[in-house]
DNA sequence: ATGCCGGGCGAAGCCCGA
């Protein structure tokens, strides 16, 4: 079972990629961040027209979450916020119905969080909170569960080409490493982490970022312990970030066994 | 090294991203 994620910057300008995306790596299930799209803007059609039942929560300009999944989708979720809350578009979750192979997964779009010292941060450590206290109850379904998406965490000072420059970033905090390692200790674990004994970037600035291959990491997939037994390979998928017109992060492809 | 990119909104210039 292939699944992808991919912070796509705005659905719409990036609709072709998508389609090639999907051509070249046949994805079973795809977590999409950033839409900037609200509900009746998003090319509902379209992407359900390439083979894939669909799922997503829009917003206005801003955020906006998706599921694409070539299996039947049940138990959808799109908050973690109590329903009276105010709540932005950055979490989606659902059952994947892969008959006896199921699994659960959400698609992230956690909060920037930048600049430090101001309410965006508070922000991004509650939603982090949020996050850790679903992750939990996600955990004690003892199910193959999948959090992927783009965590704007960088886990360690060896995500970012140039560490020095992000010390006063919110994705390099120790506040925001510490909430990211506690939903780790809780019992997930970090794919590439797990496959990987090098740093390679998600995410590269526009301009000169990408030629220059200076980046971060900062698209994860989150495992369950059963999700864990069942992981067979992680890539980033560079090719899509040197693209005319790319998004500014590449598409991450793990392999989960049936 | 901050918004010099890039996108959304809406029709100029500001908000937002990481």
């Amino acid at each position: 079972m292939i699944i992808a994620t991919w912070n796509v910057n705005s659905i719409r300008v990036r609709l072709n990629h998508v389609k090639e995306f999907i051509q070249k790596n046949k994805p079973d299930v795809l977590l999409l961040q950033e839409l900037k799209a609200q509900n009746s803007d998003v090319p509902k059609d379209e992407l359900e027209n390439l083979g894939y039942n669909l799922i997503f929560k829009g917003q206005k300009s801003y955020n906006g979450v998706a599921i694409l999944s070539k299996f039947p989708i049940h138990d959808v979720k799109t908050n973690l916020y109590s329903k009276n809350e105010e709540e932005q578009s950055r979490y989606i979750e659902c059952w994947i119905d892969n008959s006896n192979n199921g699994v659960r997964v959400a698609s992230i779009y956690l909060p920037n969080g930048n600049p430090i010292n101001s309410e965006k941060f508070t922000y991004k450590i509650d939603w982090m909170n949020k996050l850790k206290i679903r992750a939990k109850e996600l955990l004690d379904y003892e199910e193959t569960v999948i959090l992927g998406g783009d965590f704007n965490v960088c886990p360690k000072d060896t995500d970012a080409s140039n560490p020095e420059n992000m010390k006063n970033d919110a994705l390099f905090q120790p506040e925001t490493r510490s909430k990211f390692r506690e939903i780790l200790n809780m019992g997930y674990y970090d794919a590439w982490e797990i496959l990987k004994n090098n740093s390679e970037w998600t995410y590269w600035d526009y301009g000169r970022a990408f030629e220059q291959n200076k980046g971060l990491r900062i698209d994860h997939f989150l495992l369950s312990p059963q999700a864990l037994d069942r992981l067979q390979n992680i890539n980033i998928e560079k090719y899509f970030r040197a693209l005319e017109k790319p998004s500014d992060h590449a598409p991450v492809i793990i392999n989960i066994s049936d």
